[in-house]
DNA sequence: AAAGTTATGCAACTTTGTTGCAAATTATTT
DNA sequence: AAATAATTTGCAACAAAGTTGCATAACTTT
């Protein structure tokens, strides 16, 4: 597991230092979505509130992240599966998001459909999200 | 455009008041959605901050208006386009969001596709918003 | 081990959203 | 049309979320 988030990290040109590691074992361990809030939980106060935001920032533009949208004013991220890279994300996966638990997970084997826009439209890129009982809640 | 706020207002059992003429008038001129911030601008401080999150609040709840999901942490609404009542929304089209002029506009015509969930997962609702460059900017 | 580089934590601040309550406005009744 | 009842508004005070500059601490390179 260290040596994976050691590799990651230095894969991604970031100095290995305690708050990355620590944010990032904990994406690798959690099944679904992390928000800024959980985080902070999660690391029991450890870091600077200031320290996780510029973590997950840096994590999103290197591709190590991703951000899942939603309808409320939350922020979720998750792991990026792989082959994402600086600027470039390839997560083109539905997300579930669960009315019972709460739990976003990333469906990585459920690709988004594509649409039929109206003349003008021209679509970059698709993202999708469902709600409902995910498969622990039902 | 008076007698068809009035009509709206009465029809979902709010009174008609200045805040709620105001901000609806801006719902039913602008073709795409708005956020709180775009509504505190366009009525020109004329209300109270605490109001308008209020009105939307309510709005809301109404099926007046509904909440597009995004991927920064930015909440916008659109007007619902008919037949949504009080707790139950029927707004299942596809929203686009232009990465040039930003504005997002609801594609009426385009319902959300559906997808095959893994075994475990119960769909409720899906939302889809679509990134790219919109009519008015290509 | 020392120097150079980068990240962290603190403080101070801005923006966004919430709650209670008295005053004002709107709806209803007489 | 005036009085009463019900609802909404704005203010104040607060809480939560996010941002920025800068000195110190930690990490990386030599
Ligand atoms: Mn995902
Ligand atoms: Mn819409
Ligand atoms: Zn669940
Ligand atoms: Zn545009």
């Amino acid at each position: 597991m260290d040596v994976q988030i050691d590799l990651i990290l230095k894969r991604n040109q970031l100095s290995v230092t305690g708050s990355r590691m620590k944010i990032l074992e904990l994406f690798l361990e959690s099944k679904g979505a992390l928000a800024h809030g959980d985080i902070e939980k999660r690391t029991g106060e450890k870091f600077d509130r200031v320290t996780v935001y510029r973590t997950l920032q840096i994590f999103l533009e290197k591709g190590i992240i991703h951000n899942i949208p939603t309808s409320d004013n939350s922020v979720r991220y998750a792991l990026c599966t792989n082959d994402c890279s600086e600027g470039h994300h390839h997560d083109n996966h539905v997300h579930f998001v669960c009315s019972a638990c709460s739990n976003t997970t990333c469906l990585a084997d459920v690709m988004v459909p594509s649409v039929k826009l109206p003349v003008g439209f021209s679509p970059e890129e698709s993202q999708m999200v469902v709600t409902g009982i995910c498969k622990d809640c039902k």
